[in-house]
DNA sequence: GCCGTTTTCGGCCCGACTGTTTTCAGTCG
């Protein structure tokens, strides 16, 4: 059973729990089955290995969801789970993916029209059989259409890269509005995460109904979901929804902490409001009717005892603790990179060549790039041999002498071979300045197979970085198995650096292997994986992923000024 | 059912909007 199966049952349980109007504990269950989706590891390789003190230490799970997980991993069997489910046997997943569907109305759904999928609830909306039961009218079963409408369009969550252009165009039409003094992403979208729900936005003004007035009239909104004087949401033209909440300047302090989130971050923030005896909501920190602070979210922290989080690890990792203590990262800033180490051309399979690509990369403000075109094992992309490789090293020689204001430097991505060899040989990859490794075939392998693999590529003294070291491509290609803290294990004893490749779907590695390689003092790269002119702005992305890892400066080597970047290659 | 600077029992974040109602439950973030 895998982590998502596993993580889908508690979520279930907490939906099922909630139709029983059960208290507190379907919260639990929530919490729970958000431990077991964002580990790093299978569930069952932690119970093979820890037994169940390892289930235990899963954030969210205490002994009473560690043993229902220990039923489903020895046999399937979650007998509350089970009995529950018959009672009201429905697709909980599915339904409660419909906007505004949620678990009390799933169960009175099931109840009198015995709904049990998308397909009956729609069939029964249509039929006009749902505005006839008790506390249903008209507009909710138009609402539940336009759900299960807008659900067969949208197919869940964008990532960043494809979003956040379009969500930076209504922020800016938004700051410009007459009357708004200022405005912000809120949601994931601050938080910079790798996929994107809704997109959210907070705007200050001493008149919000106007500005709620105007923002739904915006070019890029199709529809209207909700309006009301303070808050309104949308559907965008490219099937997304956006939130929009417009309040008061003097709020805005409370206000972004309050819509950026994440969920758990807030509960946890304002938990330890009411422990000093306060209230924080989304208009201030409150003690009684007195005002303590709200204008900026600093001023809210400091009050708070805590330093000011960034909003990329805003999610009670940690954070909090760091924050009271002092002890918060200075994370690693946008602006910080000065070179971008895996840049290919159409050499290979980019499209620009190499003075062009050294040209926008000083466009975008970098000092040096490498290029690294694939190697001849990757047929597909015309792959440099090693007569190639030695031809670029001569092109690029030239081509330096040329430019100024940037130095491009000669590399390769290195396909790294299913037995762990690389297909370049050594006296040629000692050429060049910068050597990276990458896995792009048999993704397959067993976790020991991958693992012993890529340290095998480790161990050639030339190989200075691993590119996207787990090969995943974002809801298209899972990540390969393979043991990251034995990857880390040996890039610490190597010196070899980690890449953190930007490029949009790939993300590569995620923040929490960003987290331990900063714990482990191994360094990092961040990338753009650039194919194109156009791909050195996704060095924001990669920047934003280092930050949601906690990693400073000083732990991306790509941040140094050239001669000292090269002096911590090998 | 979880969890702990109020620590092994007694708490569990807070508010806006909607729809179908005459005061609020359900949903969402």
């Amino acid at each position: 059973m895998t982590n998502q199966e596993i993580a889908k049952i508690l979520h279930e349980m907490a939906e099922l729990l909630e139709m029983k109007e059960v208290e507190f504990k379907p919260r639990a269950y929530e919490k729970a089955a958000l431990g077991v989706e964002g580990l790093d590891r299978e569930v069952r390789d932690v119970y093979k290995e820890r037994g169940f003190s390892g289930l235990m230490e899963i954030p969210g799970v205490g002994r009473g969801i560690a043993e229902h997980i220990e039923g489903l991993l020895k046999n399937g069997k979650f007998a509350e789970y089970e009995k529950l489910k018959k009672e009201i046997p429905v697709n909980i997943t599915e339904l409660s993916a419909v906007e505004g569907v949620g678990p009390k109305m799933i169960k009175i759904l099931y109840k009198n029209l015995k709904i049990k999928n998308l397909n009956d609830l729609e069939k029964a909306a249509k039929a006009g059989k749902i505005s006839g039961l008790a506390r249903f009218g008209k507009k909710s079963e138009e609402k539940i259409l336009k759900g299960i409408e807008f659900l067969k369009k949208s197919g869940g969550r964008r990532i960043l890269g494809e979003i956040l252009p379009v969500a930076e165009k209504i922020l800016e039409r938004l700051r410009t509005l007459p009357g708004v003094e200022g405005a912000e992403f809120g949601g994931s979208m601050r938080r910079m995460k790798e996929t994107i729900g809704d997109l959210d936005f907070v705007a200050f003004s001493a008149k919000p109904s106007a500005v709620v007035e105007r923002f739904v009239k915006f070019p890029e909104v199709q529809s209207v979901h909700e309006k009301g004087g303070h808050k309104a949401l949308v559907r965008l033209n490219n099937n997304t929804d956006a939130d929009i909440w417009v309040t008061l300047p003097r709020s805005k302090g409370a206000a972004l902490i309050a819509w950026t989130g994440d969920k758990q971050h807030n509960i946890a923030i304002r938990t330890l409001a009411e422990k000093k005896g306060w209230m924080l909501n989304d208009y201030g920190l409150w003690k009684g009717k007195k005002l303590l602070a709200s204008k900026t979210e600093e001023e809210v922290y400091k009050k708070l005892g805590l330093a000011w989080i960034p909003p990329e690890i805003r999610n009670n990792t940690g954070e909090l603790e760091a924050a009271q203590k002092g002890k918060l990262p200075k994370l690693v800033e946008y602006g910080d990179l000065r070179g971008d180490l895996q840049v290919q051309t159409d050499w290979t399979d980019g499209e620009n060549s190499i003075l062009e690509m050294a040209h926008a990369a000083k466009k975008a403000g970098l000092e040096y790039i490498a290029i690294t075109d694939h190697t001849k094992s990757l047929a597909m992309t015309g792959g440099a041999d090693e007569k190639k490789l030695l031809r670029q090293i001569e092109e690029i020689k030239k081509i330096n002498k040329k430019i100024s204001g940037i130095k491009i430097l000669s590399g390769a991505e290195v396909n790294i071979m299913k037995d762990g060899s690389l297909d370049i040989k050594d006296e040629v990859l000692s050429k060049l300045d910068v050597v990276g490794a990458a896995v792009h075939s048999h993704f397959n392998l067993s976790r020991e197979e991958q693992t012993k693999r890529v340290i095998n590529a480790m161990n050639n003294p030339n190989i200075d970085i691993i590119f996207h070291l787990t090969g995943r491509v974002i809801g298209r290609r899972e990540a390969i198995q393979i043991d990251v803290d034995e990857i880390i294990k040996t890039a610490k004893r190597k010196g070899t650096i980690l890449e953190i490749d930007a490029y949009p779907e790939r993300l590569d590695i995620k923040d929490e292997y960003i987290r331990k390689c900063v714990e482990a003092g191994v360094k990092m790269v961040i990338d753009s994986d650039a194919h194109s002119v156009n791909h050195f702005k996704y060095l924001e992305l990669g920047i934003a992923q280092a930050r949601r890892g906690w990693a400073k400066k000083s732990d991306i080597v790509n941040t140094k000024p050239l001669a000292e970047f090269l002096k911590s290659l090998k």
